[in-house]
Parts: C-alpha cells; structure tokens; sequence
DNA sequence: ACCGATGTAGACCAAAAGATTAACAAACGG
DNA sequence: CCGTTTGTTAATCTTTTGGTCTACATCGGT
C-alpha cells in the first residue's frame, strides 16, 4: 500500500544557493518527493507557500533578510496543514526551542548525512516529528534550564516577601481588593462594616509597606499572592 | 580507558515488586550498573537517594501512595546530582512534560526491551538526556499544543480588548498608573499638571469601562499591557 | 488569670481620587 | 479649509481612600 501513496510536495527555502540546489538535486532523486519550488528569499518563500500549499516546507533559520523564526511564524499562522522542518547550520539550543514553539515539525543540521535527511523529511512528511537524538539533548537541557530559573525566581518571591505575614482574615480583604472592589464592596461581601475593612486594609498597607491600594493589589500580584490562593484551593480539594 | 569508568550507582524505585525485582535482576548481569537500593515505597526512596546519592535513579511514575513527580520534585529540590530516569507504563504525553520539567533526565517504558532499558540508563548516567524516538514525537506534540493554546488566548485577549482605543499619551499614562504612582507623581513624571492627568485618567476609564485606577491596573495587566510594552520596546530596538 | 494576636467598630480628619463642565491649541485627515 | 482627534488646563464638587486613635470581644498559650 505504502508505496502507491502520493509524493510529498516540498518547498525550500534557503539562502544559500550552493546548499538550496544540493538539497535539490538530493530530493529529485528520490522519487517519494517533489520539489515544487525552491527559493534563497525568505519572503518569496511566504508566498510560494500560500500558492502551493506544500505538504513540507524546509526552512533555513539563518537568513538576512528575515529571520527563520518569523517566517515560520508566519506560515503557521495561515492555517495550513503544511508542516515545517527546520534547517540550521548551528545547533543553538535557543533557537531550537523557539523554532518548536512556533510550530516547527522537526529540526534539522546542515552538516547531517543526506540519508538521514531524507528520512527526516520522510517522517515529517507523515506527520510525525522528527528531532535528531543530539539536539533532543540539546532541547531538554535547554528546556530544564528555563523552567529552573524560572522556578527559582519564583522561590525568591516567596521567601522574601511579606505576604506570609497576613493573617487569614487579610488575606481575605486583600484578596477582594485585588478584583477592584471598594472598601464598601468589601464590607457587604464579609458581612463587617467598612470602618472594619479600613482598619484590616491600613494593616495591610503597613505589613505590605506600601501606601494605597493599587501598590497593595500590584505587590500581591508581582509575589504570586494569586498563585497561592490557587494552590490553597487545589490542597483542599485533594 | 572507558572500561575503567567507575560503575554507575543506581537506585530503583517501583511499587511493582516483580517489575522491581526483574529489572534489579537485569542490571545485577551488567557490569557497568551497581544497585546499591531497591525499593517499592516511594517515600523510602527518597530516604534512600538521601542517604545514598546514587549516580541514577530509575523512578516508577504510577505509584499509589505518591505520585512519581512530587518524588521526582523532592530529590531534585535535595541539589544532588543524582539523575532521574522516569518509568512508566503509559505514554502518557502530560506525564512525560512534567517529569521532565521537573527535571528528569530521561522517560522510559516498562514495555520496553531489556537492551534499550539498560541504554537508556547508560546514557543518562553518563549526563545524557534519554528519551525514546515515539515519546519524543508525543512530548513535542504536547508541547507545541499547548503554546498554541497559550498564543490563542493571548490573541483574544488581544483582540477583544479596549487597550486599542488609547491614544499614545493614555497608554503613558496608564503605564505610570501601572506603577503605582498617584496624580501627583504621574503629573510630575509627564511635565503636564495633575488636572490634565485626572482628564487623561477619566478618558481611560471610559474607555476601559471601568471606574476606578485598581480596576484599570487590573484590567491591563489581564490584557497584556505590559507584554504589548515590551514588545514596542524590543521593535524599536531591531 | 493575664497577655498578645486577631477581628471587630466608631469618630474624626486630611488627602487623594473621581465626575463634570468648559475651554483652547495643535495636529491630522479629508 | 473645516471637522475630528488629541493633548492640555481650570474650576468645582462629591466620593473614596488613607491615617490615627481609641475601644472592646475572643481565642490561644504561658
């Protein structure tokens, strides 16, 4: 059955000639595709791709004129089911990332063997995403690393603010105040008199050491007050 | 020289005792392996791996009194060096994300054959990142889904939203509003008298529909005033 | 039984915020 | 050239907010 189903349309685009006609020549050889267009401009590229509507797009990361990224963007954002295959010389782990974010269906060397190439256009072509085993390292590092510093940045947050020095019932008024709501808001919804929302939210300022409300709401906000009203909520349920 | 490496110590942790005993079985036979522990409890690995510090350890994900990635959370959060190698019967895309978000240097099956297992774990001793080929395509495929998702909501976000209708010096406004800084301040900032900024600040009220500066701040950090800064900033830059 | 923390509340005052109306100049678009 | 948009300012007024001080009830721990 395999062998009857229809060639894989294929667009190319790379800035460099010498390497946009090898890949050419490669695939022309094989009889599983066809290049139905072939260009060194990345804009150019765009509108190839409109027209045809190709079943794979290899796309050079490293052009002048536009970078690789946006014109992956780019084409994603037609909608098309046209699947992109990154093509770079480096193996920045930066751009690998992001090329996959974008939508990118595979990430590929310029330095691979043309068998391994082949394959890969193969796979992507079927619908599957193809990432050689040295830049899955690459990723994943570079993918732990983010999500690390991340984690750490938010850690700082939270030991060194004073959120924790709330207590429950400010909490409350402070959560409330975070949604906008006025101190006469305030008091219907707890059932206490604004005088008594006046006092909780002065000691709010002070535990806070900030002096009106919006810098109040934006510190909850910047020390991931909201995020640990939900982890609250998600400790309750389990 | 490589065969003078030192063994790597590995500790397995797998609430299937059979599972647990076949695999202990399997390394036992590799010279290159020393299992210094074995456990079926969760909560006694992480004692172990405490006491222990292995070079690798094999975590089950599917254990009943705790999840494999709050184990896989607390012995990372040790600081040791020790890599985790994630264990699993299902490939199940959302697992996999987040053990190796967590962290974990590899995901592996239980389905699989005794000679990519023992692989799989060389690699990862030796500081490598493993992950098999179909599980790859699922964690991308994951990956990229939920991005697009992301950019989705951001692009509502975006596209029903008010922010649009301020003129240059609204949107300055509001970005000092942003910060916490009252009439006064803001006045003083921009040059202007504190009556224009009261006039500037009424305007986007209106135009945000919404009554008061908290409920303003709040409406623009929710709609991506601040990222859509950002990225002017960065425009202007390239 | 006392003390400290918490939650409640009132009075009073000052400052800031917000609403409304009116006005004028500059820039921009048709 | 004229109308609209934008940016500016003033005067006035009401509402809301924030600061301070005092007071009382409750609960938990020493």
């Amino acid at each position: 059955m395999r062998q009857f189903k229809k060639q894989a349309r294929v667009i190319l685009i790379d800035d460099n000639y010498d390497h946009l006609a090898g890949v050419r020549e490669l695939l022309s050889m094989e009889r599983s595709f066809d290049v139905v267009a072939a260009t060194t401009s990345a804009n150019q590229g765009i509108n190839l791709v409109k027209k045809h509507k190709p079943d794979v797009v290899l796309m050079d990361m490293n052009m002048p004129e536009m970078n690789g990224l946006q014109a992956i963007q780019e084409i994603e954002e037609l909608g098309l089911d046209t699947k992109i295959l990154a093509l770079s010389a480096y193996d920045d782990a930066d751009l690998i990332f992001r090329a996959m974010k974008l939508g990118a269906k595979g990430y590929v060397l310029k330095t691979m063997a043309a068998p391994q190439l082949i394959g890969a256009i193969e796979e992507v072509a079927n619908g599957k995403v193809y990432m050689p085993p040295i830049l899955t390292a690459r990723f994943f590092d570079y993918f732990q690393k983010s999500f690390k510093e991340e984690k750490i940045a938010q850690q700082k947050a939270q030991d060194s603010n004073y959120l924790s020095d709330l207590t429950p019932r400010e909490e409350e008024v402070l959560d409330l105040l975070t949604q906008g709501i006025t101190y006469k808001g305030v008091a219907q919804q707890l059932f206490i008199s604004e005088t008594t929302v006046k006092t909780h939210v002065n000691n709010i300022f002070q535990k806070l050491q900030v002096s009106d409300r919006t810098q109040a709401v934006l510190y909850a906000i910047n020390n991931g007050f909201l995020n640990r009203k939900k982890l609250k909520k998600m400790m309750n349920k389990e």
